[in-house]
RNA sequence: GCCCCCAUCGUCUAGCGGCCUAGGACACCGCCCUUUCAAGGCGGCGGCACGGGUUCGAAUCCCGUUGGGGGCACCA
């Protein structure tokens, strides 16, 4: 049975280069019948918190990965294997494949002339009882790892220096933890992110060491921003939750981060979950990093929201829009919302002026549309605004009408009249919103307007 | 400095020796539709980094160059 995990640290927001190697390593699990292993790795206390390690929990459900689905296993905390992991230190020293060293980086420094050469093998036969272990590598030869996205990579072992694997102190470094817990939880598939790689050749050395047949590795490659540097959270935005703050769908952000680095093959793209899982295969992952393209992510987010059943993308917008405003209202006009976000997010500025006692100015739509004839058609309108039939089709040739009077097309005469309902030149079709508004709303708005434009505003 | 990875339109990709005058998607530009804006429809722009091989034939294989990137902690 295929075993992969997704091992983090919870030491930040959760990033949706983590989240698309969960995706991935989550894909592998659910399409061989297998297990997806959380195993959070908390041992860097220093920079570790609680609410990081909730994040990631939450992330990963918003996603779909979750203890709802059988394939889901754990989360384990690494912590809470130290006891093993101190073991696998004291067997290693047992077995004469690492060493005690109390060499300091000036010491090492000092000796080779330069602070790249890396450790020089100085304590390993000095028997010393104490200080920091050190695994002993081979001086030559190489260590070859087999990797199913990059095939077979070579790594001269004079280039790798005794490593330390536990402190001074005897607590466990990453290098030998991660491997410890990869074995202890009987993992097959490591699926990680390229930055990785150049660990690996270390941690196939201590698999060997301890016993255990290496793990099959695939490194799938970076996510890079638009210099194409690794996406970082000090520069780029990359926390998850942020696209989930905006209104993105987890099923576009699924399916948006499943296509960076891997096609279904065939001309398709937007495509759901339950049709791209049985498709993934690490084999087929393209080896070179991919660019976050938000834009796109967009455009897969916007058709994701208008294939939204219209009582579905209501109840996804309602955590976007004010709790007070009510639903009822904002379900007759959601369908022509819903052509217009990109981003749920998008949909209360589209809505607000039902809502609000007077609509948000926007100055830069009133300039525009508050010219020349401005007055003449609120003017005009509102007068036939108070004996019009209140439906979609007399309202829009009452002011088809007002306009022809002053020889303007529909187009134009509807500007002044869109920003005094609604605030802006840019909206909802304007004799539908005007419809729900009523009346009484609409004629107080086209009134004000015209106040407002005396007032010289 | 050392080790490693990568290289098809601006971007994400299809392509895994002949089906390629290189396909799709996003972005961009035009046109249509149209009460604004979207959505939708139609069309356009645009790419195999470079140089050597191998082969009857290379985007596809090999080597080199160049250019990007990642990693080199008693962090994870």
């Amino acid at each position: 049975m295929i075993r992969v995990r997704f091992a983090p640290s919870p030491t930040g927001m959760f990033h949706v280069g983590g989240a698309r190697s969960a995706l991935y390593n989550w894909a592998l699990a659910e399409r061989s019948g297998g297990r997806f292993v959380l195993r959070i790795e908390d041992t860097d206390a220093a920079r570790n918190r609680p609410e990081w390690t909730e994040g990631i929990i939450s992330a990963l459900a918003f996603l779909g990965i979750s203890g709802d689905n059988p394939v889901f296993e754990g989360p384990y905390f690494q912590s809470a294997y130290e006891a093993q992991h101190r073991e696998a230190a004291a067997k290693l020293a047992a077995d004469g494949r690492a060493y005690y060293c109390t060499c300091t980086r000036d010491d090492v420094k000092a000796r080779t002339g330069s602070e790249h050469q890396g450790y020089d093998g100085f304590c390993r036969m000095r028997g010393l009882t104490e200080g920091a272990m050190r695994f002993r590598t081979p001086d030559d030869g190489v260590t070859v790892v087999q990797d199913l996205v990059r095939g077979t990579v070579e790594f001269p072992n004079e280039a790798m220096e005794d490593f330390v694997i536990a402190r001074g102190d005897g607590s466990p470094l990453f290098v030998l933890a991660n491997v410890v817990d990869d074995i202890e939880m009987r993992i097959t598939h490591v699926v990680r992110a390229e930055e990785h790689l150049s660990n690996t050749p270390k941690q196939q050395q201590l698999w060997a060491a301890l016993g255990v047949t290496p793990p099959v590795w695939a490194h799938v490659p970076v996510i890079v921003n638009e210099k194409r540097q690794k996406l970082s959270k000090r520069r780029d935005k990359v926390a998850l939750e942020s696209y989930r703050e905006e209104g993105y769908l987890p099923e576009a952000m699924v399916n948006y981060l499943m296509l960076l680095g891997w096609g279904p093959g065939d001309d398709r793209e937007i495509m759901p979950w339950s049709e791209m899982m049985p498709l993934f295969r690490l084999e087929d992952v393209n080896p070179s990093p991919a660019f976050f393209d938000e834009k796109k992510l967009r455009a897969f987010n916007g058709e994701y929201i208008r294939a939204l059943p219209l009582p579905e993308f209501v109840r996804r917008c309602q955590a976007f829009l004010d709790p007070a405003w009510d639903l009822e209202v904002f379900g007759r006009v959601a369908e022509l919302a819903q052509t217009r976000v990109a981003v749920l997010s998008e949909v209360k500025a589209n809505v607000d002026f039902l809502f609000l006692g007077e609509p948000v100015f926007d100055q830069a739509s009133w300039d525009k549309a508050m010219k020349a004839h401005a007055d003449d058609i609120l003017a005009g309108y509102a007068e036939r605004l108070e004996t019009v039939s209140f439906d979609t089709e007399s309202l829009k040739t009452a002011l088809d009408e007002v306009g022809a009077a002053h020889g303007l097309k529909l187009g134009k005469a509807q500007a002044p009249v869109r920003v005094a309902i609604t605030g802006r030149t840019v909206g909802l079709p304007l004799f539908e919103s005007i419809e729900v508004l009523g009346r009484e709303r609409a004629l107080t708005r086209l009134r004000a307007a015209r106040e407002r434009l005396r007032a010289g505003a």
